[in-house]
DNA sequence: TATTGTTATACTCTATAACTATA
DNA sequence: TATAGTTATAGAGTATAACAATA
């Protein structure tokens, strides 16, 4: 096995272990994975529900369905833009962010694995993933 | 936004857009990337169907079915264990083989992504990320 | 009796195509 | 006519419970 072959199995775990972790945080709360991370896309402000489909990268039918169950659940509100009345924005409600503050606190990621890094590893990593990440 | 909150963020992220490459590269084969998940952990080798299930982090039944479908295909093989005949191992064939090489072959984060970096930050991140996921 | 895997079932995720309402 | 969103529908992922075969 190479070295390059055994960065890309580490980065594999890593992203395994997140997302694990994520499922396991969204479920503790009576959520999906997906129902999570569009609450948390409504968290910094109202999105039409074609802006939510482009941000989750699917179909804009499917925003619907989640944002339908979401509903129901008084996790979410929709509402018709006044300008334009075609566009529906869906917004977080008070108990959506409850919920969305309790996925965020049984996530434990964060604690569990970035935690073990000093200040300084903190920086280094902050630069390589930037690196890895930028556009273009 | 403290700079933990930012790391955090820049992880989320990174796992993003991983898991959005995987999924593209599954689908440009005309799998699932649950399905290609379950093809990849074959290629070391034969397993029970009990096994995967604990190293996919997912029910039997969904193995059942998820292989079934692999099964339909030609890509893997169920045959009954001599020593238990309780026991159903699953394994990879040739067409399964050459289909999984094609979705390591499309999965290109490892090239945009990892492919910026240095050789010394590769190690850097090796470092880091090894910490991060050590056992204990 | 305990364990391995499958089947039956139900719910969620997701996309495509057809549709409605608005522009 | 073009666009935003919904509805109808279908296939795939997933889990629970009941079951069959084997140990």
């Amino acid at each position: 096995m190479t070295a390059a072959d055994a960065l890309d199995q580490q980065l594999w775990d890593l992203v395994y272990a997140y997302d694990a972790a994520y499922d396991r945080a969204a479920r503790a709360v009576g959520l999906s994975a997906a129902q999570a991370c569009l609450l948390d896309a409504l968290t910094s402000g109202p999105r039409a529900m074609g802006e939510l489909a482009a941000e989750l990268l699917c179909d804009a039918s499917n925003v619907t369905q989640l944002a339908a169950r979401l509903e129901g659940r008084g996790l979410v509100d929709r509402a018709a833009d006044p300008a334009d009345r075609r566009v529906k924005r869906l917004s977080i409600t008070p108990a959506g962010r409850q919920v969305h503050r309790a996925v965020r606190s049984a996530f434990d990621f964060p604690a569990t694995r970035l935690g073990r890094l000093t200040g300084p590893e903190r920086q280094q990593l902050a630069g390589l993933v930037a690196k890895m990440l930028a556009p273009g």
